[in-house]
DNA sequence: GAACTATTACGACAGTTGTCGCGTTAAGAT
DNA sequence: ATCTTAACGCGACAACTGTCGTAATAGTTC
């Protein structure tokens, strides 16, 4: 659940082509030219992305900034990237291969406090990039993208956690809606973080997940009559 | 729960004094001359402020556009309140007389519904001051303060819920800790609309206090093993 | 390797943002 | 009524933001 970390630089490495993958840097246009330099020039320019966001946070997170350290000229990172937004929005795509497999601690209980812990972490970790793309997603249609999409993915990935428990008999046998249980054991968590400003607390993951299990295992979920989605 | 949606404007008199109230500006800086042209310059401020965010939302909403509109030299609004954020907190200390009473409809589940209900209306109605606020609280101390500040005042207030619950008998005898209880209840609904974007769903509210009324009944949030603050 | 053209670099440009010094106005005190 | 000075208006200013037309570069194709 927590976003996808900034993976090994490749700054040392600046001639990369990396041909593999180019897929469309923001979704629309697709480059008709993803070779060489084309690659080259974007990860240039998301590298640039990553220290900028390690350095000055997402405050400083401008294009002009983006430019100059990554040596591209700024209109051309204007003209691909759009604006701040289309650069996370393009890390995350540049990020999406490294696979994320949700935890899988043997018990809900666990699964939840694991997933809950790794949120609180990357909310809190300086820089935070789930907090450099919430900030975003306010300006950024972009990034809101972006956003609801990585949610709705680790979301989906999440949902074997709760008929792994099911299984298990850890959960009413009648069908759970995995979804508004996923949604009610991390919720509190952004909740405190990041409305609420509050101090992370250690026991939180725990707690919350706990409080959700206790409702799922009271049919709050269950398909006709729980917290539907 | 809902933040302050526009009070009546003020606009029709632009003589108001209305020396009563004029408390900082921005929290730091004490006005010591509170009286007739300051006072004026503040609401012609923010009458400005309430009718750009009508119109042009929270994208809208910049220092220029705000100057122009209310007369108020740029110089000016720079000055004393400093940024977007800056203006907003006064937004919510301007419209902090108006006293939020919680929702009392005999029993917790009615409660935490109408509390939920107000949130997603607050989320959804265009346009939105307490999301105009989440946006300026990730580039503004001002308005981050201002949102931790008024969240945590409302659910202070809403403590009162938990403890008539607890006298009618619809939570465990032991000790519920009523902020964990209001957070789990209503943090789905921004989780929702929030980060997830989604489309409000009318029966929401109800089934995420129903949910968070199950984990309590369960003891989730009892004192001593219950998800803590 | 030669031709084609997608992509980038360059530099100029208007518009926006935020700050500053200084003169003017008017609130509060005597 | 007069004085003091906080707060505001004014205009200039540099820095930043975003866009555009044009030339240069370098993938891609043949």
């Amino acid at each position: 659940m927590a976003p996808p970390e900034d993976e090994t630089s490749t700054t040392d490495t600046p001639v990369t082509p990396d041909a593999s993958d180019t897929p469309n840097p923001h979704g629309t246009k697709p480059d008709r030219r993803p070779g060489g330099r084309t690659a080259r020039t974007r990860a240039q320019v998301l590298d640039a992305v990553r220290a900028e966001l390690a350095e000055n946070g997402h405050a400083g997170l401008t294009m002009e900034a983006v430019a100059t350290r990554s040596g591209v000229h700024r209109a051309t990172v204007y003209r691909r990237w759009r604006d701040v937004g289309g650069l996370l929005a393009d890390l995350i795509a540049a990020a999406g291969e490294i696979d994320w497999q949700p935890p899988d601690t043997g018990s809900l209980r666990g699964d939840l406090t694991a997933l809950n812990q790794e949120i609180q972490d990357s909310l809190v970790v300086q820089p935070s990039f789930a907090v450099a793309l919430m900030a975003a997603s306010f300006h950024s249609e972009q990034a809101a993208q972006a956003q609801t999409q990585l949610w709705a993915d680790r979301y989906a990935q999440c949902v074997i956690l709760v008929e792994r428990a099911t299984e298990r008999g850890e959960l009413p046998a009648r069908h759970t809606d995995a979804h508004s249980l996923l949604i009610a054991a991390t919720a509190p968590i952004y909740h405190q973080l990041v409305l609420l400003r509050a101090a992370p607390d250690p026991q939180l993951p725990q707690r919350a997940a706990e409080a959700a299990v206790l409702a799922a295992e009271a049919g709050a979920f269950s398909a006709d009559t729980g917290e539907g989605r």
